[in-house]
Order: C-alpha cells, then structure tokens, then sequence
DNA sequence: GTCTATAGCCCGATAGAC
DNA sequence: GTCTATCGGGCTATAGAC
C-alpha cells in the first residue's frame, strides 16, 4: 500500500469514527454532513471527496461491522462446540464485539430495522439473516442434546439471550470496574443456569 | 366536561396519536410536523393551535406514559407480594403497558436517554427512578428471602429481565398466535426457573 | 379553529478557485 | 485535497385572513 493510499484510508478512517460517534449518540437523520466535518476537522464539501452521500457513509459502516462480526463468529469454530460451549462462545464474541465497537453496536441495533428494506444493503440483509441462524441453531442444538428446555419457544429465548447481550453496550460501564469476562459469567449465569436459588 | 372541551381533547389525543406512531417508527427528529398534519387532516400551522411546538407534544408523550406506567404499578399491591409473585405483576403490568401502548414504549426506550437531561423533564426523570427503584426493591427482596442466586449483581440481572421485557414489543406479533400471557410465562420461566432443562 | 403564505434557518450536495 | 460560496429545498414556527 503506498503512502497516498494509506493517508487515504486514514482519512476514510477518521471520517468514519466520528461519523460513528455522531450517529450512535443522535441518530443518522439527526446527524448533519457538517457536524462529521467539524469532528474530523474538514470543511463539509470537502467529506464529499471521500463519499458519495452521508447515508453511504452509514451503510460502509453498518455492512463492514457486519461483515467483521459475521468472520468473528465464523473464526470462533462453533460447529465442533457443544450446545453450551458454543452458546458461550457466540455469547463471548458478541460482547467483545460490542466492547470494542459499541458506536457501530448502537447504529446497527437502532437503525438498521428501519434501513434493511433499502436498496444497497441486500448483503447486509444476508448476513443478519446467516448470524440469525447461528445463534438460532445453537440453541435448537441445546434442545436437542437436552441441555436446554423445550417448553420455550427458540425464537423467544433468542430474543431474550440476544437483547440482553446486545443492549449492554447501553449500560456497561468500560472500565476495571466490572470487566467483560464477569459479564458473560453473569450471563450466561442467568440464561443457561437460571437466576432462581437451588442450594444443592 | 362541556362539549367544547370533549371535542379539543379529542382532537388533542388524535394528535398524540398520530405523532406516537411518527415517533415510533421513524424517530422524532426524523419527524416533521407536516407529517403530522397529514396524518390527523390538519394543516401544519394549526397544529400550533393545540401543542407550543413539536417537543411539546413529544414530552407530553413521554410524560402522560409515564405517569400511568407508575400508576398501574402503584395500583398492582406489589408490597404486599412475595418476591417471586412480585416481579411476576411487574412483569405482567409492564407487558401489558407495552401491548396497549406500543408507539408510547418505543418512543420512551428509543428517545428518553437523549431527552432526560433536558428541562421540563424533571417530572418524568423523578418517575423513571422510582420505577427502576420498583425493579430493583423486587429482585433485592428475592435475594434477601433466598428465592433468587446472590451472585448476580442486582442491578446486572434488572437490565436483562428490563430488556427482555420492554424490547418484546418490536418483535411479538399482536394477535392470536402468541398471546400476552405465553409471553409472560415463557420470560418468567427463562428468568426465574432458568433456561437450563433439570429433569426432576 | 383552520386556512394560506411566508419568515428565517439549516439541510445535503455541488461548483469552481487554489 | 481542501477551501469558499452557494443552490435548491425542507424544516419549525409565525402572521394574518376568514
């Protein structure tokens, strides 16, 4: 990569972030061209040299977060997992995830619902829809080895694990106080063993 | 109540409609009072007849939900319920708030945190903290009675039982096939019993 | 109480100098 | 590659006729 090309991308980097921070915080409609400007310390016709548009902006970063999310869950080797092991493992990638990109986090999960239906993110649509159905087949796996019960519909219990996996970006403070790994205890804690008190 | 009256709460609350399920869908930045207009057959100047200004009708919104949403808990006789018992009526008040109110839910969940450290929502930032204290009093009480595991930080498994909760509205469908009180078994069963199967 | 018309502002995006 | 300047348009809110 030569050095213009790299000064580039940085800059293809930069407008990016602060677009990120902006549209997590306030909202895409609510985020101007000029405030992304002001942030990265350029005028606002000058963004225009490094994107079409500003929603092209929002979709680079919403297919390219869910692109990478999609090739972690891919590089975790969750096939060769058992049920728990893997839900664990889907559980602990989503929410490093989150922990290292909680500004794409928020777009994705509050925007995304009201852009899928858009021209230009047919891929993004496919990969929500492949990730749906590893986190789907995980628990159907549970069920079906019996570690997990059956009375719950899957798609329920998907729900309930997924939003309280997701929506921790919103209220986990990122600091020494209370690091991810306990987190995920706590998670998993909960949906697979249960909050009621059995003393054995 | 005259008939004069009737007729400019009624126009009133047809705004309030209309602008709930604006808000909702598409976010209240996002939303014109054009639109609004539109939807309740007025012009958009008229409309300054019945609210000051858009944020007007959004914070009458937000607030006017929120009072009833702490009165049906107030009106639930959650003191004098066990723990378990108890956080099954704030669970089953709370589905039932976001089933007959689902655009007031939305707008709440979607927009409060960005709206809460404004003035003239001193009220519904009072409200908003007894409810949380409601939660919180429930699940604390299970820790203290021994129904509920000591290891997960109270105020970690409010979020995920919150969440669980109050999200359903974006993906339970309001029809036959998945009525309220499912909903309400399959979150307690999931939270309070635990997702682990224990054949017995 | 609802209308038409518009003030004043900010928006996304573009043109063209340098 | 970044600037200044601006276009065309939609926005919230207001003024004043009816």
């Amino acid at each position: 990569m030569t050095t213009e090309k790299a000064a580039v991308n940085g800059r293809r980097a930069d407008i990016l972030a602060a677009a990120a921070a902006l549209f997590a915080t306030r909202g895409i409609e609510a985020t101007s061209v000029r405030e992304i400007g002001e942030r990265v310390g350029l005028n606002p016709g000058a963004l225009y040299h490094y994107f079409p548009s500003k929603s092209a902006i929002a979709r680079d970063l919403i297919t390219g977060y869910l692109s990478d999310l999609l090739a972690d869950y891919r590089a975790a080797g969750l096939d060769g997992l058992e049920p728990r092991a893997r839900l664990k493992a889907i559980v602990d990638v989503s929410l490093a995830t989150g922990a290292a990109r909680p500004d794409e986090t928020k777009i994705y999960h509050a925007e995304f619902p009201n852009l899928r239906r858009m021209r230009d993110y047919e891929h993004a649509r496919d990969v929500t829809d492949e990730i749906q159905s590893i986190w789907l087949a995980a628990i159907e796996a549970g069920k079906d080895d019996g570690t997990l019960r059956r009375d719950v519909p899957t798609k329920v219990f998907h729900r309930f694990l997924r939003d309280a996996v997701w929506f921790s970006v919103y209220w986990r403070k990122d600091d020494e106080s209370y690091p991810l790994d306990e987190l995920s205890d706590h998670c998993l804690a909960v949906f697979l063993d249960g909050m009621a008190n059995r003393p054995s």
